[in-house]
DNA sequence: GCGACAG
DNA sequence: ATCTTGTCGC
């Protein structure tokens, strides 16, 4: 059988998906919760040789969006990694900026991205929040249910649910919460530094989660993969 | 009704 | 997110 190119999405379910973006809010949150419901937080995620990061960039004052994706090799002596690959993708802007409505902004640039990937990662870490959303559903659990991979949400401040102080010491965290149920994580990434938000996106458990970001953590606040697509989404590197 | 609110 | 200069610190 003739093998497919790497595109996680067929076009075909591209097409019915696209349909699903331009929704009203209400529509979209409405989406969300039906969504929310083929979410899988739980393991295993398999063997690991690639991490991709994501994250979304705007140009032109906000009419263009800028979806950045990285690969990096993992390594078990840890970061810094290799990039093998970085892919930028550009399209028209969707939407406004709504709270709780991210995914619907950033998404279906970031599938555009995914689809000019070579590289096929077995996780994905995406710039803002998993399953830490009001309705369970942030970009991380959205993103990753569209491409079927294992997904993270590391986000840099929170979106909702309460914590109580987090340690000093990095690699302290605590349980981040919402209406009773347990959503993240709040992880001091490093000293003196605030800390940020860990939530599974997709496929994967909390502890899994905590500990591929813990492991992707080289020098700076951000995880390595985020890390690097935050810059190539603002066009500040890698690109050599 | 009054805040809060990923990027 | 983006608009923006210098500045404090490793």
């Amino acid at each position: 059988m003739a093998k497919r190119p790497y595109a996680a999405v067929s076009v075909r379910d591209r097409l019915a998906i696209e349909h699903a973006w331009d929704l009203a809010p209400e529509k979209a949150r409405a989406l969300q919760s039906c969504l929310a419901q083929r979410v899988i937080c739980a393991d295993p995620i398999g063997p690991v040789e690639h991490i991709a990061g994501v994250d979304i960039g705007f140009e032109a004052g906000g009419d263009i969006t800028r979806a950045a994706v990285v690969v990096l090799k993992w390594s078990p002596e840890g970061p810094p990694f290799q990039v093998v690959e970085q892919v930028v993708h550009r399209e028209p802007t969707r939407m406004a900026y709504v709270p709780g409505l991210l995914s619907f902004r950033e998404v279906p640039a970031a599938l555009g991205a995914f689809a000019k990937l070579q590289t096929p990662p077995q996780l994905v870490m995406v710039d803002g929040q998993g399953i830490a959303h009001p309705r369970r559903l942030g970009v991380a659990s959205h993103l990753g249910l569209w491409l079927d991979l294992p997904t993270i949400g590391v986000a840099k401040s929170r979106l909702c649910g309460t914590h109580g102080n987090v340690g000093e010491q990095r690699g302290d965290w605590t349980p981040l919460e919402h209406q009773g149920e347990r959503i993240g994580a709040v992880l001091r990434s490093r000293v003196n530094v605030k800390p940020i938000y860990i939530s599974p996106g997709h496929r994967l458990s909390f502890e899994t989660a905590l500990d591929w970001v813990m492991r992707c953590l080289h020098r700076t606040k951000l995880p390595e993969p985020t890390r690097l697509a935050d810059r190539l989404a603002s066009r500040r590197g890698p690109i050599v």
